[in-house]
RNA sequence: GCGCCGAUCGUAUAGUGGCAAUUACACGACGCUGUAAACGUCGCGGCCUAUGGCCUCCGGGGGUUCGAGUCCCUCUCGGCGCA
């Protein structure tokens, strides 16, 4: 009996999208939703208080961060992750299966998951030799990683994971995956994802088999597969056989195929069960990925953007920190709703963030995840009242700019 | 008046014969997609037939030298000391 309960209210014609409802022990997610994430129980620079005023349904933290610090035996200690960072909504913990990706291929270069479709990365003879230095190290039972607080080594493997993320005690975790480099060859990719397939089984039973955990938590199994059409079939076709509560997709992509790789995956997979595509979340992804059925987003964009002084207007995005901001005494985006634009001008928020004030990351991040959650659940009105594809058309007209 | 020290990009500095010249901050721009991230990258004298070339440049003037921010003389300004 899964400790959650997913329905599906209304789907959107032709498609794959569909609004919902998803129950979870503490409390509702209206999907499709955005998860703010929180890695180290907390979401940087903002108090929950602040996160229930701009709307946030659920947060995200992460397994491997919290397990090096302050350590998962103190968080369950301390009552679990909800209690311990007094936030009374949904939670969900991220395996470290992404840390595999950004501690080990991406460590000391500039490569993110998504990457344009005609970078270099993805092309078969630009690719580099698997050698420079990374503090992961990858075997067929789990993955080593060296500590990047202190350097000192530890090793998961899915048992682990989820051992950390019982302690931690989210209403939802996720398998312990590994998530490829979008440079990686196909060929890699295919091993990685048969192993991703074992973990997530072992992931999977480990948590079924620790039943007082199982009644409170329940768990989403990882689709991989890279931008490879048949892996990611193949990924969505056994990963989504598994008695799973729900299911993740995460991994690579190009950015411009990822509605593709997304319609892929969800096609395959069982449709009665919420889909999270994990670590998206700029709002031109949004539409694509809701209208090929994914219900949960998480990304750290808007908060990470807001502390570097990028906002989000309806507009497309502007750096506060240019020169033209200066003297400008309009709202961030003028018609939001948000307390930062119901307040403050663009000129206090460039003056905050050139004197290098902590207020500064404080209101561009309520802002900015206020922007995000909005646009979705407005999204999800959307998909409610039957106008989605005008209302997409409507948003990214404004907010795709014309660049020269 | 004498002596000593100092004057280099907006600011603070590095540089004791090969230098368009170090570093930091500031400034300008860009990037950030399951957070190694209040971070990172690039630019910051001018011009061009621009992965290279030319001109100008370290308070002013003069000198030594193939070559001077660097050595010498002198002036100006500033600091300190002695009168």
């Amino acid at each position: 009996m899964s400790p959650i309960k997913f329905t599906i209210e209304k789907k959107l014609a032709k498609s794959l999208g569909r609004a919902g409802r998803l129950e979870t022990p503490h409390g509702v997610i209206e999907t499709p939703a955005f998860v703010p994430v929180g890695t180290k129980a907390t979401v940087k620079a903002l108090t929950p208080k602040q996160l229930e005023e701009i709307g946030a349904e659920v947060v995200l933290s992460n397994t491997y961060h919290l397990y090096l610090e302050p350590g998962d035996e103190l968080v369950k200690e301390a009552g679990g992750l909800n209690k311990f960072m007094n936030w009374s909504r949904p939670s969900m913990t991220d395996s470290g299966g992404f840390q595999v990706f950004s501690l080990g291929a991406a460590y000391g270069k500039n490569i993110s998951k998504i990457v344009k479709g005609d970078s270099p990365l993805l092309l078969e003879e630009s690719r580099e030799i698997r050698d420079h230095l990374t503090l992961v190290d990858i075997d067929h039972d789990g993955v080593m990683f060296k500590s990047n607080i202190d350097g000192s080594t530890h090793y998961f493997t899915p048992e682990k994971s989820i051992d950390v993320q019982h302690n931690i005690g989210a209403d939802i975790i996720f398998a312990f995956d590994e998530c490829t480099s979008p440079a990686e060859p196909v060929g890699y990719q295919k091993e990685a994802l048969d192993r991703t397939h074992r973990w997530a089984r072992r992931s999977l039973s480990h948590h079924l088999n620790d039943a007082e955990n199982a009644q409170n938590q329940s768990i989403f199994g990882i689709i991989q597969g890279g931008r490879h059409e048949d892996l990611r079939k193949e990924s969505a076709k056994t990963i989504g056989n598994m008695d799973f509560d729900g299911f993740g997709i995460g991994g690579s992509f190009a950015k411009e195929d990822m509605n593709m790789a997304v319609e892929w995956v969800n096609s395959v997979l069982p449709e009665d069960r919420p889909r999270h595509l994990l670590g998206i979340g700029e709002p031109e992804d949004l539409f694509g990925a809701i209208e090929n059925g994914c219900d949960l987003f998480d990304c750290v964009a808007p908060t990470r953007i807001a502390r570097n002084g990028s906002l989000y207007t309806k507009h497309g995005k502007i750096n506060i920190l240019n020169a033209q901001f200066v003297k400008d005494f309009t709202p961030p985006d003028s018609g939001c709703q948000c307390y930062t634009c119901q307040n403050y001008t663009r000129a206090y928020l460039a003056h905050l963030f050139r004197a290098k004030e902590i207020l500064a990351n404080t209101l561009a991040s309520i802002h900015n995840l206020y922007f995000i959650i909005n646009l979705v659940k407005n999204i999800r009105l959307s998909i409610l009242d039957e106008n989605f594809h005008q209302f997409k058309e409507n948003f990214l007209k404004q907010f795709i700019q014309l660049r020269e």
